[in-house]
DNA sequence: GCGAGCAGCGTACCT
DNA sequence: ACAGGTACGCTGCTCGCG
């Protein structure tokens, strides 16, 4: 019987049945079900007056004949060329590798996922709501596909484990997981020690556990389960236990559990039939792109820097301790904690991963592992789709490290006079790369070949581009940018809380993410559309601009202090805010439409330091007090997380007294009053932690480092750091060494006061004293010890 | 054998 | 594994000196 249905996409794989190719898709109507849907997987091959040949062509492969299952011509647009391509279906994902290989033409796309491929050519994306008539389970046809959807709402749960670790990590093959919380519409604690609390299930041993915690998971039956770092730990760990105990581990469709993944160089981990967002990478690649500013990425700070709030969590070290002792009550209460954290955490991020999810048209799962090159890379294949361009290839290995060796020059710095300023105005251009590449129509289909010149703009590096008709990466770009600013507008309208603001806010939030990455995909090595006369043309654009700017701020009789990429920051002198914002509009007048430089703020005073070796100014290290009496800090020892607590305060001090109160006499003291703390052994270890991340592995480091050191030690007793662990160590006493005397924060037992004195404290503040006029010659010929013992007077 | 000077590695920041 | 531009600490090497 017929069944006229509609549900909610989520995403979509592949099954193979009799030789024939089913499109799994994963809805939610009223239930979170899997349909199925005949569609064969095909290639283009450039092959047209090879048709026949090609329609009769078979392949063996491990004893398998395989054979094309139907061919068509077809017209594509191939490198911005209208060109007729063969279309080849096969009968199954695999034989598009197999038949492709044996396909003596240029061929494309046939390394688009099976998945991927069904959800572009039906134009749905994660969210989409989809009208289809069903026999079975089997779709029979798909009578539309709409964007709005308010009433299908997804089920979420955050879960935790927490295991015994009496060597603080744990050896999954010897150490059991000892209890599992869970937290959303219904929350619990299973474990298998007496705990009396009412959220505590009580279980008879590990295995009992576990298959509890599968059958709450098949009871509450949640779309999306959240972790942190579950990808990587809790699900792979509660895997290892299963093995061990002999039982099975079925928290998705069909009695699978999951299934680890990579993505590029992040790994997750896939739980067939559900959603399982890992929030841990979620919240790095937020890290990555600026979004998120954290020492580091614990649940415990990432949750106090995302959410605003505190909340005790877990220690642990403690946990085998705790249950040891049959502390239990308190290891419950901690564990769901951690579970009601991670939901709440993952509430905060879920909208944003929803609309890059749909703008992208990304599956929510992969959005959670992905770059902002994948992101952009899915949105650009997804509009070439229906502008009928074939999707560039990416780049081999040989090809992307050619490309890599040869980076493509950058943006204008202008070197700034160090001193203390009074009244600067600071102008930007708003989004100057993403509007440089539609003003200009930049895009690597668009680019004239040498010597031709017909209707186009010239970059200042020669380059040409086409005016007319829109490329495919302006065109883009574009849309992003005017769905940003209607939504921008309807923002302004809403009330601020509401489920309809957030939602809205969060889209915002994604089209400003994609719209930014565009020109950085540009230029990356990997990318389906790398162009170097692209990415060096907005680069050019971009610092003529900068440059013509600053020019005629001069000419209008300002001073110049400073600029970077895109900003400006002028002295106004004798003149004031009025012939500031006339000069603003003058700049504007003649920019193409989509550019436009604004005024981001005027400041009260500035300052504006000297490089650690050298005279001149140092770029991107500055600190600036608004009107409004904040003050906004770049690039100074404390914004950054390898140096420690105690430096960045004196430093914020010493910058906060001269900004606001000029006492050189003031500031002075402050740092005496640390230097004092240190030299008495006063100051607390905690206030003395330097953090720092490790891009390798600790044992592939040549140079050994005071962070690879720690981190070395570290290891050895057990503390499970690896490539991306930010290592927290301090500076003792015994070695003879930086690095020697480098200690992992949690076995520091000593502090090394003429360290922190002389490479933390006293570097961090003396440039910004010698602006004040502090004894300059003396700062500059004597050594470190000398200027010590100045201070020390 | 030892300290000074320096190159290069490595990290985190800015836009 | 998104771009380039930039500052700067630390290690480990070279070199000159004795």
């Amino acid at each position: 019987m017929v069944k006229k249905k509609k549900a909610l996409f989520l995403d979509a794989d592949y099954s193979v049945n009799d030789n024939k190719t089913y499109a799994r898709l994963l809805v939610k109507g009223k239930k979170r079900t899997r349909l199925l849907f005949q569609y064969d997987p095909y290639f283009y091959a450039d092959a047209v007056g090879k048709k026949d040949v090609v329609a009769e062509l078979k392949v063996k492969k491990h004893g398998e004949s395989i054979s094309v299952k139907k061919v068509e011509v077809v017209t594509k647009i191939v490198d911005g060329k209208e060109k007729e391509l063969l279309k080849i279906y096969c009968n199954k994902p695999a034989d598009v590798v197999a038949l492709r290989e044996s396909v003596p033409f240029k061929c494309y796309e046939h390394r688009i996922h099976y998945g991927r491929r069904f959800m572009l050519d039906f134009g749905i994306r994660p969210f989409s709501i989809i009208h289809y008539e069903r026999e079975g389970n089997i779709i029979s046809k798909i009578r539309k596909v709409d964007e709005e959807n308010n009433r299908i709402k997804l089920d979420k749960i955050a879960f935790d484990i927490e295991v015994y670790n009496p060597l603080g990590a744990p050896r999954e093959k010897k150490d059991p997981a000892i209890m599992i919380s869970y937290f959303g519409e219904k929350k619990g604690v299973i474990t298998y020690k007496q705990a009396k609390k009412s959220f505590v299930h009580v279980c008879k041993n590990e295995s009992e556990m576990i298959t509890g915690f599968e059958n709450k998971i098949a009871e509450l039956d949640p779309d999306v389960i959240y972790g942190y770092n579950s990808g990587n730990f809790d699900l792979p760990y509660l895997k290892a236990r299963a093995d061990v105990l002999k039982i099975k581990l079925a928290l998705g469709k069909g009695g699978k559990s999951f299934r680890m993944i990579r993505k590029g160089m992040i790994s997750g981990a896939k739980i067939p039939g559900r959603i399982h967002l890992d929030l841990y990478p979620a919240v790095r690649f937020f890290g990555f792109i600026g979004m998120v500013k954290a020492q580091v990425f614990t649940l415990e700070n990432i949750y106090a820097e995302i959410t605003g709030k505190k909340k005790k969590m877990v220690q642990r070290l403690a946990i085998w301790e705790m249950w040891d002792k049959g502390d239990l009550e308190e290891l419950a209460e901690y564990s769901l904690g951690d579970s009601e954290v991670t939901y709440e955490l993952g509430e905060h991020i879920y909208p944003l991963l929803e609309e890059l999810s749909k703008i992208t048209r990304m599956p929510l799962f992969d959005t959670g592992l992905a770059t902002s090159g994948q992101l952009v890379e899915s949105l650009l294949m997804s509009e070439s789709v229906p502008r009928n361009e074939i999707i560039p290839p990416r780049p081999s290995g040989g090809e992307a490290m050619e490309r890599q060796k040869n980076p493509i020059e950058g943006a204008f710095v202008k070197l700034p006079d160090p001193g203390i300023y009074d009244n600067i105005a600071v102008f930007d251009f708003r989004g100057l790369y993403p509007s440089i590449i539609i003003s200009y129509n930049i895009d690597p289909f668009r680019l004239l070949e040498k010597g031709k010149h017909g209707d186009s703009f010239e970059s200042p590096t020669g380059a040409r581009f086409m005016k007319k008709p829109k490329g495919l990466i302006p065109f883009t770009l574009e849309s992003l940018l005017d769905l940003r600013a209607g939504i921008k507008k309807t923002l302004k309208e809403m009330s601020k809380g509401s489920e309809k603001y957030k939602k809205a806010y969060a889209r915002s939030h994604a089209l400003k993410i994609l719209a930014n990455s565009f020109y950085g995909y540009l230029g990356y090595a990997r990318s389906r559309w790398y162009s170097r006369e692209c990415a060096e043309s907005v680069t050019a654009w971009g610092r003529m601009h900068i440059l013509d700017a600053a020019k005629k701020a001069e000419n209008a009789g300002f001073k110049v202090l400073y600029a970077d990429t895109d900003s400006l920051f002028l002295l106004l002198g004798d003149k004031g805010k009025k012939h500031a914002l006339a000069f603003l509009e003058s700049i504007n007048k003649n920019l193409p439409e989509k550019m436009e430089l604004e005024l981001e703020n005027f400041y009260t005073r500035g300052v504006f330091v000297s490089k650690k070796q050298e005279e001149k100014g140092a770029k991107k290290k500055y600190a600036m007090l608004a009107e409004d009496g904040s003050i906004k800090i770049r690039g100074f020892e404390l914004v950054r997380r390898d140096w420690s607590k105690i430096a960045k305060d004196t430093q914020y001090l010493v910058l906060e007294i001269i900004l606001k109160e000029g006492d050189k006499d003031k500031a002075i003291k402050v740092v005496k009053e640390t230097i004092k703390k240190l030299k008495e052994g006063k100051a607390a270890l905690s206030d003395l932690i330097i953090y720092t991340q490790l891009t390798k592995h600790p044992k592939n480091y040549e140079i050994i480092n005071p962070e690879v050191a720690a981190a070395r030690k570290a290891v050895a007793k057990g503390v499970p750091l690896e490539k991306g662990s930010i290592v927290p160590y301090v500076i003792g006493r015994s070695g003879k060494s930086i690095s020697d005397k480098a200690e992992y924060a949690d076995y520091a037992k000593d502090y090394d006061p003429d360290y922190y004195i002389n490479n933390q404290v006293l570097p961090a503040v003396m440039k910004i004293l010698k602006e004040l006029g502090c004894d300059e010659d003396e700062l500059k010929n004597k050594g470190k010890q000398k200027s010590l013992n100045h201070f020390l007077e």
